[in-house]
DNA sequence: CAGATTATGACTTACGTACGTCAAACCAAA
DNA sequence: TTTGGTTTGACGTACGTAAGTCATAATCTG
């Protein structure tokens, strides 16, 4: 009827609470034989720890560290937005943000270097590719401190955890939608990037080019745009691209410089006769472009749940709990102009 | 530093323990003047309730009961796997689940009536729309049980919330996508239907006809098959319509037939010429037709959000607690072969 | 102002687990 | 048998809240 609790285990294994605690929890002191009785009758009852009730007994706090990049990045307010207002959502978790300098290795290696081990349990970082960094997270690491990449991941360091979507995957959908969407036209498509020195922009056009040119040979992909996610450098460049490519049939922008896009297409009114455009990240003006017509979809990745995974799997290291090897992996949203949240 | 508990809010307001408990859990016997206090004092400490240890102390379990309905469709086994594998997630929490026959209002009323309002705080049931399941509804809810529908809705009764995606969006994103698939080759769509006496399927049905028509004008809608989610009826329905109509340009499927749907349309091999086609549901059958090809799109709503909205929002509404009130909307999700999850 | 009523305080027990201390029991080797 | 180590049990306190009892203080009623 009721949960069994570890009196229930106790009684059932003919041993006392202290030896199913130590049992539990991982202490030395217990034979093994007594071990796999405990186990045993742990099974046998369906016992499962009370949560609550551990959590309220082991007075710890898991003190976390976000570490963001700074700028006018809509995503990047987003997370940082949602880990203010969720702050207290956590039980038995505390949760710092640091904003650091945007696409500076040197300053996040420092600001990964300042973190102090004995106030610090978790670091949750938006990484930038660069051996420094490398070296400051492997640092970290050594003094005992979990560490994860969250949104841009730092393969082959000594992050346990990437937390975010796929992106070769993010740009195989781009060109899968990008792609039906200018069937019948052919033409060429313009990949607006911010940088190609950002390790997700790198994948995202990777996986794009994969299945544009597999499977829609009939467009041609021109040399993509650099628009260092600021919107008018985006705005200016693909203005000038739009000019002197009359047959553009899609746009695809796989970074941060939405609005620049949406001002250079200003220019086509409403009729039929526009490019087809796929942009990253839902914002209020992403969102905007959907309703009002210019962009056709976004391709998104929610804060929300980029937040939860990266602390609870935090809190999971932390804690010394087993964690899946794709507890970090977040889905890939697609929305259009009819299924907005 | 350390989180404010009742204690160092009974010392600010000057009160004891007591009246704290009082004020915190709506007890009576406490001057309006005192409460305010309270409330004061709780506000500038920043008080917030320890769930755990309140939950915790209050022995209470809500027991739930989930009504879905029976058949071999796989969303709806989707829901049942994931309460029978998760019904020891939730805290404080124990579900039930009764299976009913599908579209038979008569024998979910009778299941309704049935349910013991002394062994069961509250009810998520997946609606059939009828005048009975309405008044059995709504006595069930006289007894004071709380009451939620789940993926259909049942408007103007006196269900408490609804659970699930809004079936009217989902319709019309199927016709964003559709429409875009199938632009510059006009021709006939294919609408493939479980009932329309079934509200969901109805709700999907508008949406998608309302942005087809006033988008997509080039495209004919032909009048929908009723596939009664069953996959022969399907195949042999729209084996039938694809040999008279040769010019099919798209279909949507918006039931649960889709097994029948993928292999109507075997006959046309790899080659571009075969229909767009979108689908509803994520089930292994859809995401092999998304794989090898023979589907274009998905739309997904996902079975462990839907349980945990219903889930919580039962909980809440149960302890009494504060709703939002779109606390149950589920995102339409989409899915193409290369964001699967 | 007595008496009734209401508001408040003081205190207790309980929830299920963590964790510490101490002593007793057990076991193996000397 | 003694010694020294390991394993186990008995017990207590703590976590923050819920919920109860009972006494007393404050306030209202007539």
């Amino acid at each position: 009827m009721t949960r069994p609790t570890i009196h229930d285990v106790a009684r059932a294994a003919g041993v006392s609470l202290s030896t199913v605690d130590r049992v539990l929890n991982d202490r030395v002191g217990v034979r093994h034989a007594t071990q796999i009785r405990v186990a045993q009758a742990m099974r046998e009852l369906g016992f499962e720890r009370n949560a609550a009730a551990a959590n309220l007994a082991r007075r710890r706090q898991d003190r976390l560290l976000f570490i963001l990049p700074a700028g006018s990045n809509s995503f990047m307010r987003g997370l940082e937005r949602e880990l203010a207002q969720r702050s207290e959502a956590w039980e038995f978790t505390s949760i710092a943000v640091q904003i650091v300098p945007a696409f500076d290795d040197m300053a996040l290696a420092r600001t990964l270097q300042a973190v102090d081990p004995d106030a610090t349990d978790g670091v949750a970082v938006v990484a930038t590719d660069s051996p420094v960094v490398r070296a400051a997270l492997a640092e970290l690491r050594e003094r005992g401190v979990a560490v994860v990449t969250l949104v841009s991941d730092l393969p082959s360091s000594r992050r346990q955890h990437f937390v975010g979507i796929d992106n070769v995957q993010a740009g195989r959908t781009a060109a899968s939608l990008l792609g039906r969407f200018c069937r019948g036209r052919s033409g060429k498509i313009v990949i607006v990037a911010g940088s190609m020195l950002v390790r997700d922009h790198a994948e995202r056009r990777l996986g794009f080019e994969q299945v544009l040119r597999a499977e829609f040979p009939d467009q041609q992909i021109l040399p993509p745009l650099e628009g260092r996610d600021d919107r008018d450098i985006v705005e200016a460049e693909l203005d000038r691209v739009l000019r002197q490519q009359p047959d553009v049939t899609g746009i695809y922008s796989l970074g941060a410089g939405t609005r620049g896009v949406a001002r250079a297409l200003a220019g086509y009114g409403a009729g039929g006769s526009r490019p087809s455009v796929v942009v990253h990240d839902l914002t209020p003006h992403s969102r905007q472009a959907l309703l009002d017509g210019s962009f056709d979809a976004v391709i998104h990745q929610d804060p929300v749940r980029e937040i939860s995974a990266a602390v609870s799997l935090l809190q999971s290291l932390v804690r010394g709990q087993p964690v899946d090897a794709d507890a970090g992996r977040i889905g890939i949203e697609v929305f259009l102009r009819d299924n907005l949240p």
